[in-house]
RNA sequence: GGGUCGGUACCGAAGCGGUCAAACGGGGCAGACUGUAAAUCUGUUGGCUUGCGCCUUCGCAGGUUCGAAUCCUGCCCGGCCCA
């Protein structure tokens, strides 16, 4: 496939923070020359958010182009655990784990990818027979002062925080996969550009031409933060049509133009206009935010459920209505308030659950409980609400 | 191997014999205001119990004491210094 100067030009610019070397990158893609990009991941926690997407859809574009994916399965990184940006060693995870974690990524990844034109491969296909010899020529080829040239490596030998050789191998065998599958370009987050240079550095010792890399830039959550699962701001691609539309309305203003970016193909010059709207106040960023969600929510799931997810969202929240799948809660017997919130899972425990009837955050029949004596006797088909998004009928 | 400092609730961090389920900050949850935005304000944040009270929790295991997160012993883990 033939792609014009600014097809390539938006290609390594959209959604992309850097490019080593661009230049180069940028001649190869010119001559239609198909490339070998590899996407690595480490199967420790499978859950993917939008923020994995933003590189996926980068890599899917490469692949409307023509490109090959090798996916790899970090199969023995994941016993490592990635260090980059962590404060902390990670704990080892065993093998059962880490298959499991592999087979529910890449059941998530292929929803962006192409499975087609994608190859995957397991890092035990080469790292399962290395040897020693093999081992120690790795680490024989970096030193310790590139090693300390990681912020994340610098910052924990700087505040004498634990830091073991097991995670200065961490780079090292990353390095190794691009090697192994012969990798023109490699992929990630801006958070991997050390391990990713570990590649070319690795592959130019070996005679080989050094690898491409393309950074994409890891966005922040719905909340500003960095995305993350600590912040509890993720939008997890598995949510249903309702919850990630309601997370992405949930999210702060700021955030939008660069998820408009990164998450649509809403053409650049309308992206532009988009930016000065909101700078300079002339449309109300919700309704920007509704397009963006039914953008995002069209991707993951379809058309049709976007738009139905946005009936529902208007329904319970700009006309305060009921949702209209609210789950049953079969009472077998009469039931106090508090003992029916903490089977119907609406609270973790009965001190919650009184907790949340003092703060007034429980609602039964859309009336304000207040006191602990409400009991609720089978089948009353009464709705039990805590806070602004739990319900339950009990039946 | 020796010396030394440290390991507290989701995170950070006080407490150093009783009045400690444990200050304070962050985060979370709920309420008010809204656009399920931000900012702001309020309440709450181990479990059981409507109060009283009981149980579990301050790295682990023992011990001293009427009483321990706080003292002692051993162990585990980490930092620093020395080798």
């Amino acid at each position: 496939m033939e792609l014009s100067v600014s097809d390539i030009n938006e290609l390594l610019t959209r959604g992309v923070a850097e490019v080593i070397i661009e230049a180069e990158l940028r001649q190869r893609l010119a001559a239609g020359q198909p490339l070998r990009l590899k996407q690595g991941f480490d199967p420790t926690k499978p859950d993917m958010h939008i923020g994995h997407a933003v590189g996926l859809r980068k890599l899917r574009k490469f692949q409307e182009a023509g490109h090959q994916v090798v996916l790899i399965v970090g199969d023995w990184t994941a016993q490592i655990g990635d260090p980059s940006g962590r404060d902390e060693t990670r704990p080892r995870l065993d093998a059962a784990t880490v298959r499991r974690n592999a087979e529910t990524y890449m059941e998530q990844f292929f929803r962006v990818v192409d499975r087609d034109s994608t190859e995957v491969r397991w890092q035990s296909e080469w790292f399962g027979e290395f040897k020693l010899e093999q081992a120690l020529d790795l680490a024989g080829r970096f030193t310790l002062g590139q090693m300390l040239a990681h912020e994340t490596f610098r910052r924990r030998y700087e505040e004498g925080a634990k830091l073991t050789i097991l995670e200065l191998m961490y780079p090292m065998l990353q390095g190794y996969d691009s090697v192994a599958i012969q990798s023109d370009v490699e992929f990630g987050g801006t958070d991997q550009k050390f391990n990713n240079l570990a590649g070319r550095e690795l592959m130019s010792q070996l005679g080989m031409r050094p690898q491409h890399v393309l950074l994409v830039p890891l966005i922040p959550g719905t909340d500003g933060r960095k995305m993350g699962k600590t912040f509890n701001n993720t939008v997890d691609i598995t949510l249903s049509p309702t919850d990630m539309l309601g997370k992405i309305m949930s999210m702060s203003d700021e955030v939008l133009p660069l998820y408009f970016e990164v998450l649509t193909d809403v053409p650049l010059a309308e992206l532009a206009e988009i930016r000065a709207a909101m700078e300079a106040g002339t449309v109300n960023p919700r309704n920007l935010k509704m397009r963006l969600a039914r953008e995002v929510v069209s991707q993951f799931h379809s058309p049709t459920d976007a738009i139905a997810a946005e009936e529902a969202f208007v329904r319970q929240f700009v006309q305060r209505e009921l949702p209209t799948d609210i789950p049953e809660y079969v009472l077998s017997a009469p039931a106090t308030i508090i003992d029916l919130m903490v089977a119907a899972k609406l609270a973790a425990s009965k001190g919650e659950a009184r907790r949340l009837i003092d703060g007034g955050g429980v609602r039964v029949a859309g009336e304000r409980v207040e006191g602990y004596e409400m009991s609720l006797d089978p089948g009353v088909g009464v709705v039990v609400q805590v806070g602004r998004r739990k319900f339950v009928r009990v039946m």
